[in-house]
DNA sequence: ACCATTATTATGTATATACATATTATGTCA
DNA sequence: TGACATAATATGTATATACATAATAATGGT
């Protein structure tokens, strides 16, 4: 087949991943400069900049203004994770989704969460517990802390049809955001809701979100061991 | 101040980002033509369309061909996750990276592993286990399955001053990767390895490799449950 | 009404050109 | 030699223009 593929970025982005994948471009070598490779595929540069720009924002290479292009070292590649509405996730897998709430009340939030969200402590703030079901089986315990001076309008809410992570997405987007994963042991309470053993590994992944930098909620979404998050790339 | 703001498409990007999260343009809505903000912003149309394409990528915009751009209902915003090499991982964090290996043989796969690489069954791979330390401390247990007809060369390597992880990075790269993050309980060898009790929780990263459709390596990334995986958007 | 064809439209991509910017290499003067 | 200004260079971005493509809307014939 010709070098030359044909054009379109995509194409040419293949390419240029194939001959990083194959090593004809080694680890840390210094690549053709743009005008070279445009000629190569016979395309403009503009092209071929936004194929090596594509690729360099996934991380194999590694792009410097007058020091050209070179194949990353250490490809530090990224892995996309898609964090979905719960209702979503549950719905796509083929579950059949129900949400039960638990409490719904306001509060003195614990230090733990008025310190990761910059809040002054002894801060009042809404909290909303409540469980997202995949058929009869528990999915996900939602355990969630709102800054009632960001959302006030949520004060109002019952969350009898609605869940308070809906609410927030539709009522209230966020600009930036902090996601944390890791392996917990369920606790006494955490087991009974989740209908696992106490003990027994939990799949916990945090969130706080903020808009403007004004913080927005802290929530805690805990996963039976079983779950599994997984991510192609 | 303006509303035009001044141009490049950072700044067109972060004043559209900026209406989204402040809902000047609401959830679902759709949002004026790429000639209208070119217009608005009076710059071309593609300086906008980059703008919006990014935006689009990130998951708070939806863009159909005819049917223009709307804000995203359900921000199925994507989180990010670099997955660096352990090594880095640990210096990063100011640790000193040190490892140990601690097993490599050739033998016959377990059908768990050969399963997920689409291998035969009965097939015999080169299995490596080692220890990544910060200091003294265990941070992650590798235990990988490698498939020498991929890389025959790896079975006359020591992993004696190189980890398996950094030999397959610089000697072979992939195309295609499947990940998953789960959390478990230690085993034995796992929490005597880990130095951590038994029934601990455990956080798993696990991560298939393929070049070309070829399955690669298989390995199981096993961190004590204190460790925590951390993404801003 | 119904279906197939055609026009319309918004986004997607390619191109040539121009200038901006960061960084390295070079040259000059003290 | 060393500090500093200057040139050279690869990437970064903006622009006007053109055409491609997908999806919808309009059209027309049976």
């Amino acid at each position: 087949m010709t070098a030359t593929a044909r054009k379109s970025f995509h194409a040419i982005k293949a390419e240029m991943a194939r001959r990083i994948a194959e090593r004809v471009w080694a680890p840390g070598a210094l690549i053709p400069g743009e005008e070279v490779l445009a000629v190569e595929f016979s395309c403009a540069r503009a092209t071929v900049n936004r194929a090596l720009q594509e690729l360099a924002r996934g991380g194999v290479l590694v792009r410097k203004r007058k020091a050209g292009t070179r194949v990353a070292l250490h490809p530090m590649r990224e892995a996309r994770f898609v964090i979905p509405i719960v209702r979503q996730e549950i719905e796509n897998k083929g579950g059949i989704y129900q949400f039960r709430l638990l409490s719904n009340d306001v509060e003195k939030a614990p230090q733990t969460v008025t310190k990761r969200l910059g809040l002054g402590r002894n801060k009042e703030m809404l909290h909303v517990r409540c469980l997202h079901l995949s058929g009869a089986e528990p999915y996900q315990y939602e355990d969630r802390w709102i800054n009632l001076d960001a959302v006030p309008a949520i004060r109002n809410e019952t969350f009898e049809t609605i869940s308070p992570n809906e609410w927030l997405v539709t009522h209230s987007p966020f600009s930036q955001a902090e996601i944390v994963f890791h392996a917990g042991l369920a606790g006494t309470d955490e087991a009974e809701i989740l209908k696992v053993d106490e003990k027994d590994p939990v799949f916990v992944i945090e969130r706080l979100t903020f808009v403007l930098q004004k913080p927005i909620t802290f929530v805690r979404m805990i996963h039976p061991g079983s779950h599994r998050m997984v991510t192609q790339l």
